[in-house]
This record gives structure tokens, C-alpha cells and sequence, in this order.
RNA sequence: GGGCGCUUAGCUCAGCUGGUUAGAGCACCGGUUUUACACACCGGGGGUCGGGGGUUCGAAUCCCUCAGCGCCCACCA
């Protein structure tokens, strides 16, 4: 041994080192050539210009230990690392740094402006790889990919071509979700509900002239009028009618008749349509085709007219009249309320709590806008992807989330895919310019093919980020073209995601994997849930309340983000991690791995340098002790196994610390002290060094998939057996030994712990002070407990200082006495060890004050008034009181009955 | 308005298909420099398992109900 060991283990010293050493020996490359059975992980790409959080901790540490373990356990393990070029999210980053030298996009043009925006994703881009390395992911970055790689953007192209040709990609006229500040269209998973108090105003129109309708209001100037309300009073300039039920007999004779829009000197009929709730408000309905979605529908199914009154900013257009024309939508929402409440039509203001849909990106509130877009039809893709959920070819962990995705799928409405960007994968669509033919292709066309005419023109649009992400688990592996990887590791295994994003990729992924290949892209999903704040708050920059996984590696290492992230939530559930307090959140890991370094000491300085001794070498001088660690090893190596095949990482991550510091640390070491020493000879020596290597072996390699660094570190330091691995990334995964299992060994050792337990209890209620040693009698031993009683001596002695073991009755000695579970009875003479007069004295003390308490309460509760005027709660409290002092009282007799001995 | 989930020690959480005395970590109290580790060791206190009702020999666990919290979906203007 060269040096001697830090007693505390530094994480900055390893970390970065092994990792770079582990990927130069290339232990995290996978060969698509290779035998084994596959094991794939794609990861849900970050974004390109994303820095690493703790989302992103939590969900690529849960990817490393399923990867690592898989691939200990001999599978051809392959994590496929990448990055998304999330479309509106850097284009709005790129458009901030442009706006900051007083340039817009349309100042750089087209071409410019994308080729500024891949100088910004080439130099800061993909920053997050590297920091996915700080924290120890095992990702084969030989295969790390880009969204917008050529490979994957032919893969793109030939989805849509493929869904066009099938009819199921198709450019239509519809109310979309439109970001008036991105201004681009978003897809209904991007408008993202958000919880206003807004108004709810009641608009009078009133009935053009020259009509009567038997009980309708009239204005004060006569006129009759129905009533509306709205929530966006600024859309009626741009209303083409009323809508009401057509069972609603006070409209009936309305429906036909036209009303005189305010403010615009339009016309607009009154229509019936059984989309109306002839239940809320008044009845009746404003339509705006132009700005909402259902008004368009009713407009389509009863002939309305469509007028568009707002700019793509949102700001109200020429069709407007005059006075609100450039004003911005929130701006002409109270000039247009302002109007009415001169001309005296407005009825009346409720307050009115609703859902607003926000900008995912921007958090712009959505204008619901007509355009012309391109869709994916999606329930042909939904049918498939819902049987086969039903069917349990893919399953969800935990298995509630397979109800929302069923949820989802059974009501999925029409994805909108293009959206009016720069930054992204072009819709693959141009139009003649001089016979009009539209041409989808899966190569640039130079001509026209229906003309051939050379004026053609690309559709301007770029294709929804997800366009690109849904395809990730083949997009990756080289698809459309029939590559090595394809075929061996597609379908990949498992999916590793924040159930946040259920919708927006994981279903679709599904979807896409069953309609361009056939089957199901992975089998198991295990959905993360949300790293929150100790207040159950969302993570944010605005609110400061983030944890930088980075800090906490520098401060406590990444083995102990990876504990406290792994260990602190199962599957599903959100984690409340405390920014405030990072000793307290993320001290328990730094100490585990503490231990684990300094188990690893005490092995190096008793194991020495020489080769490690096998086992059977020494089988016949194995003990008690010795097979019960190795019998509690087998049994964990089965437990954490399972646990990780039922993607219970927390229970693997928890067991495996429970027995390294429970049960090896806490009792193997301490018990083979003295074996180590050699105070039992050199025979019982090899026999617990031979155990102890073997013990602390297994321990390491099942914790090492959670904490790979320091279980690394010490695994290379420990003595090798012949041929073994250079590294314990590439270890065999351990295998539970049955014929190591070993219930009678298991029983001794936990009689030996309750007895060590029991004398320390003993010590601590009367005091004996720690140094002194105190005989122990133990008059009913069986003689396996005898045997490991004997054979543990030296351990007892240190463990809770006892210096004599008999087995002999007390008669008439004066100590303590304890029944142990199993039915042993111990008893502990106390003559010469404590001063018994004092303590007799104290104990009558106590008593005496006990006896005290217990007649006032009493007398109190005796009080009749008392019992009868005082609230329940505080007449039980005296009751409670009554009993615990009884309790205490006992027990304190009962020691003193010990000391008083038998006479 | 639908759907899902949660409520267990001061805090963060385990507790799987109902069965010995409900657990862990942190925090708290007391003790220990026993040469692997004070980021440790030893001992201890602390819970009417959200309230109520039911099923059962037996419920934190199953059913009903009430209350509080959270999430997802939804076109009620």
C-alpha cells in the first residue's frame, strides 16, 4: 500500500479523472456487431441550448443506473445521447441576441438569420452534453445526435411525405392556436391553460329596424335588443352573427333576423345551432369565425360569414372600423367596452375565472387565429397506439399514467405541424407558381410536374420541433436506411421521461413507431415525476429556487446528487428537494459515500496487497459471522435485482445502503475485528479476509449503478482475484448464491445482535459508564446461541464491553435483567459496577415524584365538576398523563425490584 | 365540468396483493476522540397512519363518505 488514504473521501480528486478514463477505454461505446442481447435507451434530447437542471438530473441519473446495470449484467448496452433544435425556443434566444444590435429577423433575412442561429448552436450549443458527463452519465457519445443531422432530417422528410401520400398529412383552413409575439402557430399541446380572472361583459345588439319580436327588451330609444356575453369583448368587430338554440322558443322567431352590430354598421343574422348552451348567460351567442374555434364551426355549419379583424400581432386591422384600427387587441378591448358603455349598451360586468391559454414558449397569451396550416390526421395513428397499450406491449411505470395516455388518445384532435418559423426542418412542399400544382417530394424538385414549369416556390414554414423528436427512437439509428444499428438496437428497451411531456412526445413516439415500423418503439416508459422545491414549487429561474446540479457535484460530489435523487422518489412521484438547506438535502448521500470510502480503508489496511483469497479456499473455516454476511449478500443481491426489473429504483438504491452500512459496515466489520487482528489465529484471519473481500465486493457492484464514482474508486484499490475485470463499470453483475443462504447462521447473528443491543440499552438506563466492563449471564442459551456467544467473545468485548460470559443462572444477584425477543434471557450484575445505594436512592426518588403526580392527577380527575366542566380534550390529556405516568412508574419499580435483589 | 393522484413522526418519504410491537434519513435529547469513518459510533424520545362510517377474527393497507391539497383533460361564450 503506497500512500495512506484521506479519512474522507474527495470527490473533486476522482470524479472527472475516472470518467474521462472510463470513455477513453471506450467502456460506454456499444457494438451494433456484438452477440449480446441489446439493452437501448434513447434520450429525450435536451434542447440544444439548454444548461443542465435538476430535472434533467433526476431523469438522466434514473437512464445511467438502468444502463449501467444492464450492461454489468452482460446486455450490449447502448445510451443514445442527443440534442433537440427545439425550434421557437432558439429562435426566440437567437432573436434576443439579433433585437440587442436593433435588428429584427426580417432585418437579417431568411438565410441569415438561420445561419446565425447555427453559429450560436455551434459555439454555445450542446453545452449540456458535457455537463451530462459531470454527473457521471454513461451515454456512448460516438452516436451523440442533432435533430436537425442530415440523417435525421431525411428521416423527416420521408414521415411526411409518406403521411401526405397516405392523405393523413393535409393542409387546410382552421382556427389555430397563434402566438402573436413568436408569431408563429402552435399545436393545442403548446397553448398551455392558465387559471385568469378576467370579465365577463353582457353587450347589447340591438334588432335592425323594422322588426318586432314579441318580448324582447327595448332600449330606452325603443329599439328592441338581445343580449350577449363575452370574454373578449374586442372580437365583436369582428362578429358575422348571433347564434341560438334552435329549441330556444324565446329566440325562435329571432333566427333569420338580422341585428345591427355596434360600432360597425354591419348587418349580421341570427342563426340557430345546437352548439349553443341555452343555459348560460342569455342564451345567445356572438360569433366571430375568425377568432374562435367554435364559432368557426358553427359558421361553417350554418353558412356565416368569416371576417378576420386582427393583424398577425394581434393588433385590430383595416376591416375594423376606423377609430380601433391599429390598436392592440387588450387596447380595443376597452375602447370597445368604453363604446358601449356610451351608447348604452352594456348591460353589465361579471367577474369571470377562466382558463387563457399561454404560449409555452413565451407565455404570450394565444390569439385564436384562421389560417391555412398543415395537419397530421391523427386518429388513424391514435387506434394502433391505444391497442397496443391495451394489448401490454408498452407499458407505463407507474401504471396509472396508462390511463391518461389512453385518456389522451381517445379524444386526440388534429396535430397542427407547420409553424411560421426559420429554425427547423422545412416543409418538404412547393407550389407552381404558373399552374398552381402543389408538390410534396422526398427530393428537391427543379421543376414541375404537373407543368413543367421551373417557378416553383417551398412552402415558407417550418415543421413543429416534435415533428423531429417523435421519430428519435429509429431517427437516431439511421432510418429510413437499413443501418447496423437499426437492426440491432431498434426497438430500444426502456424510455426514461418527465410525464410532462406524455403528450407532446412519448404518445406520438408510440404512434410513430407502430406506423413506419410496425411494432411498439420501446416496451417499458418509466415517467419521472417533477423536482420541485421544499414548498412543492416548480424549480425557476424567476422564482430562484433552483438547485444547479453542478454546485451541488462541486460541493458534495455527483454520487450524492445521484443518491439523493434516485433514493428520494419512486416512479411518478414529484421530489421536494430543499435550495435552501443543500447540507440537509444532500448530506445524507455525501455520507454514504463517506462510509463507503471508509470501509474501503479499513478493507485495504487488513486485506494487505497480497492477491484475494477465494473463498472455498477457506470454506472450512468459515463462521457464524462470516455466513451470515454472505447470506445477507445474496439475499440484497436478489432483492436490488428485482427491485431494478420492476423499475423500483428507490428500493434498489435504499437497499443496497441498508446492507452496506447496516448490516456490513455496522456489524460485519465490527465483529471480524478481532479475527482481523489476528487475536483467533491465522486460519480464522484468511477465512474473514476471504469474507470480507467477497462481502464488500458484492456490495459495491450492486451500488454501483447509483454511485459509480466512489464504488469505482474503491473497487480498483481492493485486492483483484485473478483475471478479474479492469473496472467495475464492466463487472459481472452479482448473482444471488443460493447454496450461501444460510437461515441457522442468519438466526445466530441476529441473537448476537439483539444481546449486544440489550447490554447497550442496559448500560445507557443505569449509566455504567462507558469504560467499564460488566459481566454478562445468560442462563438459558441454547447451545447454537452458546456457540456464537463463545466464538464472538473478543467482538462482545468491544462491541459492548462485556468482559465475562457465563452461562450459568444468577442466584440472588442484585442487576439488570432483559428477555429478548426470541425468549433469551440476559441478565447484567450491577454490584461493583455502579453504585448501587446511590442509584436505589435515586430510583426511590423518582418514584416518590412519580407517586406525587399521579395522586394530583388522580385527585383532579376525581373532581366531579372538574370531569363534568372541562372541554373532552383536556379531561383526556389528564387521563393520558395518568397512564404514562403509571407506565413510567412500573418500569422504574421494576428496576428498583432488580437492584433490591432477591432478598 | 370530467379524470387521476395525494394526506403516515417536526421535515422529506417507505410501507407491494390486509396478519408479529407502523419503518428510514434528516432534525431533536443524552453519551462516546473504542487507531475505517465526528460526513462517525452508541443509546433515547417522538406517530389517535386527514375526519367519520363500514367489511373482517384482524385495516395505515379493502369499500363508502366528508374535508384539505395537487396534477391532467375540457369549446360553456
Amino acid at each position: 500500500m503506497a500512500e495512506p488514504l484521506p479519512p474522507q473521501y474527495n470527490p473533486q480528486e476522482n470524479e472527472d479523472a475516472l470518467y474521462r478514463w472510463w470513455e477513453e477505454q471506450g467502456f460506454f461505446r456499444a457494438d451494433a456487431a456484438s452477440e449480446r442481447e441489446p439493452y437501448v435507451i434513447v434520450i429525450p434530447p435536451p434542447n440544444v441550448t439548454a444548461m443542465l437542471h435538476m430535472g434533467h438530473g433526476l431523469n438522466n441519473t434514473i437512464q445511467d443506473v438502468l444502463i449501467r446495470w444492464r450492461r454489468m449484467q452482460g446486455r450490449e448496452a447502448l445510451w443514445l445521447p442527443g440534442t433537440d433544435h427545439a425550434g421557437i425556443a432558439t429562435q426566440n434566444v437567437v432573436e434576443r441576441l439579433v433585437a440587442k444590435e436593433g435588428k429584427t429577423r426580417y432585418d437579417l433575412g431568411r438565410e441569415a438569420f438561420v445561419g446565425r442561429v447555427w453559429e450560436f448552436v455551434h459555439e454555445t450549443g450542446g453545452v449540456i452534453l458535457q455537463q451530462l458527463r459531470a454527473i457521471g452519465a454513461s451515454a456512448d457519445w460516438t452516436r451523440t445526435r442533432f435533430t436537425l443531422d442530415e440523417s435525421l432530417s431525411r428521416a423527416v422528410r420521408e414521415v411526411f411525405v409518406t403521411l401526405y401520400e397516405k392523405g393523413r398529412v393535409y393542409r387546410g383552413h382552421r382556427i389555430i392556436n397563434w402566438c402573436p409575439r413568436c408569431l408563429t402557430a402552435l399545436s393545442d399541446e403548446e397553448a398551455e391553460p392558465a387559471e385568469t380572472q378576467g370579465k365577463l361583459w353582457h353587450l347589447r345588439y340591438p334588432l335592425a329596424e323594422g322588426a318586432e319580436i314579441p318580448g324582447l327588451p327595448r332600449l330606452p330609444d325603443g329599439r328592441q335588443y338581445m343580449t350577449i356575453a363575452t370574454t373578449r369583448p374586442e372580437t365583436m368587430l369582428g362578429d358575422t352573427g348571433v347564434a341560438v338554440h334552435p329549441g330556444d322558443e324565446r329566440y325562435a322567431a329571432l333566427v333569420g333576423r338580422e341585428l345591427d352590430l355596434p360600432l360597425t354598421g354591419r348587418r349580421i343574422p341570427v342563426v340557430a345551432d345546437e352548439y349553443v348552451d341555452p343555459e348560460f348567460g342569455s342564451g345567445a351567442v356572438k360569433l366571430t369565425p375568425a377568432h374562435d374555434p367554435n364559432d368557426f364551426e358553427v359558421a361553417q355549419r350554418t353558412g356565416v360569414a368569416t371576417l378576420n379583424v386582427m393583424t398577425p400581432e394581434a393588433a385590430i386591422n383595416g376591416e375594423a372600423p376606423e377609430p380601433f384600427r391599429g390598436m392592440d387587441r387588450f387596447e380595443a378591448r376597452r375602447a370597445v367596452v368604453t363604446s358601449f358603455e356610451e351608447l348604452g349598451l352594456l348591460e353589465k360586468v361579471e367577474e369571470h375565472t377562466h382558463a387563457v391559454p399561454h404560449c409555452y414558449r413565451c407565455d404570450t397569451v394565444v390569439e385564436p387565429r384562421l389560417s391555412e396550416q398543415w395537419f397530421v390526421s391523427m386518429k388513424p395513428l391514435a387506434e394502433p397506439a391505444l391497442q397496443a397499450w391495451r394489448d401490454g406491449q408498452v407499458r407505463f411505470h407507474p401504471e396509472r399514467f396508462g390511463r391518461t395516455y389512453e385518456h389522451w388518445l381517445e379524444n386526440i384532435r388534429d396535430w397542427c405541424i407547420s409553424r411560421q418559423l426559420w429554425w427547423g426542418h422545412r416543409i418538404p412542399v412547393w407550389y407552381c407558381g404558373d399552374c398552381g400544382e402543389t408538390i410534396v417530394a422526398r427530393e428537391d424538385p427543379t421543376s414541375c410536374t404537373k407543368c413543367g414549369g421551373s417557378a416553383l416556390e417551398q412552402d415558407p414554414d417550418v415543421l413543429d420541433t416534435w415533428f423531429s423528436s417523435w421519430l428519435w427512437p429509429f431517427s437516431t439509428m439511421g432510418w429510413p436506411e437499413d443501418t447496423a444499428d437499426m437492426r440491432k438496437f431498434y426497438p430500444n428497451s426502456t424510455l426514461v421521461s418527465g410525464h410532462d411531456i406524455l403528450f407532446f412526445w412519448i404518445s406520438r413516439m408510440i404512434m410513430a413507431g407502430l406506423e413506419f415500423r410496425g411494432e411498439v418503439p420501446f416496451r417499458d416508459v418509466y415517467l419521472t415525476g417533477m423536482v420541485r422545491d421544499h414548498l412543492g414549487r416548480k424549480m425557476s429561474k424567476s422564482l430562484g429556487n433552483g438547485i444547479d446540479p453542478l454546485v451541488v457535484k462541486q460541493r458534495f460530489g455527483a454520487d450524492a446528487l445521484r443518491y439523493t435523487v434516485v433514493s428520494g422518489s419512486g416512479a411518478g412521484t414529484d421530489q421536494l428537494l430543499n435550495y435552501e438547506n443543500l447540507d440537509e438535502t444532500f448530506g445524507p448521500g455525501r455520507n454514504f459515500a463517506n462510509k463507503l470510502w471508509n470501509a474501503g480503508r479499513f478493507a485495504l489496511m487488513n486485506l494487505g496487497d497480497d492477491p484475494r483469497v477465494p473463498l472455498d479456499e477457506v470454506s472450512a473455516d468459515l463462521e457464524p459471522m462470516d455466513r451470515w454476511i454472505l447470506s445477507r449478500l445474496s439475499k440484497s443481491v436478489r432483492e436490488v435485482t428485482d427491485s431494478l426489473e420492476r423499475f423500483r429504483l428507490q428500493d434498489a438504491a435504499t437497499r443496497g445502503y441498508e446492507f452496506f452500512w447496516g448490516e456490513l459496515a455496522d456489524w460485519y466489520l465490527e465483529l471480524v475485528k478481532p479475527r482481523l487482528r489476528g487475536d483467533m489465529g491465522d486460519a480464522s484471519r484468511r477465512a474473514a479476509q476471504a469474507t470480507l473481500a467477497q462481502a464488500l465486493d458484492g456490495a459495491l457492484r450492486i451500488l454501483h449503478p447509483v454511485m459509480p464514482f466512489i464504488t469505482e474508486v474503491v473497487w480498483q484499490k481492493l485486492p483483484k482475484a485473478e483475471g478479474e475485470a479492469p473496472a467495475l463499470i464492466v463487472a459481472p453483475w452479482p448473482q444471488p448464491r443460493p447454496e450461501w443462504e444460510d437461515a441457522a447462521a442468519e438466526r445466530a447473528i441476529e441473537e448476537l445482535q439483539a444481546v449486544i443491543g440489550a447490554v447497550r440499552t442496559i448500560r445507557g438506563e443505569y449509566g455504567i459508564q462507558p469504560a467499564a466492563r460488566v459481566p454478562l449471564r445468560i442462563p438459558g442459551a441454547s447451545d447454537e446461541v452458546k456457540a456464537v456467544l463463545d466464538a464472538s467473545r473478543r467482538a462482545l468485548r468491544d462491541m459492548c464491553r462485556v468482559d465475562e460470559v457465563e452461562f450459568a443462572g444468577a442466584d440472588g444477584e442484585v442487576g439488570a435483567s432483559a428477555v429478548l425477543r426470541s425468549g433469551t434471557e440476559l441478565f447484567i450484575p450491577l454490584a461493583g459496577v455502579i453504585d448501587l445505594d446511590k442509584e436505589r436512592a435515586r430510583l426511590r426518588d423518582e418514584i416518590q415524584r412519580l407517586d406525587g403526580h399521579i395522586a394530583g392527577t388522580e385527585k383532579k380527575l376525581s373532581n366531579e365538576s372538574f370531569v363534568a366542566r372541562a372541554p373532552e380534550n383536556v379531561v383526556q390529556y389528564e387521563r393520558d398523563k395518568l397512564a404514562s405516568f403509571g407506565d413510567q412508574r412500573g418500569k422504574l419499580a421494576e428496576k428498583l425490584q432488580a437492584l433490591e435483589g432477591a432478598a
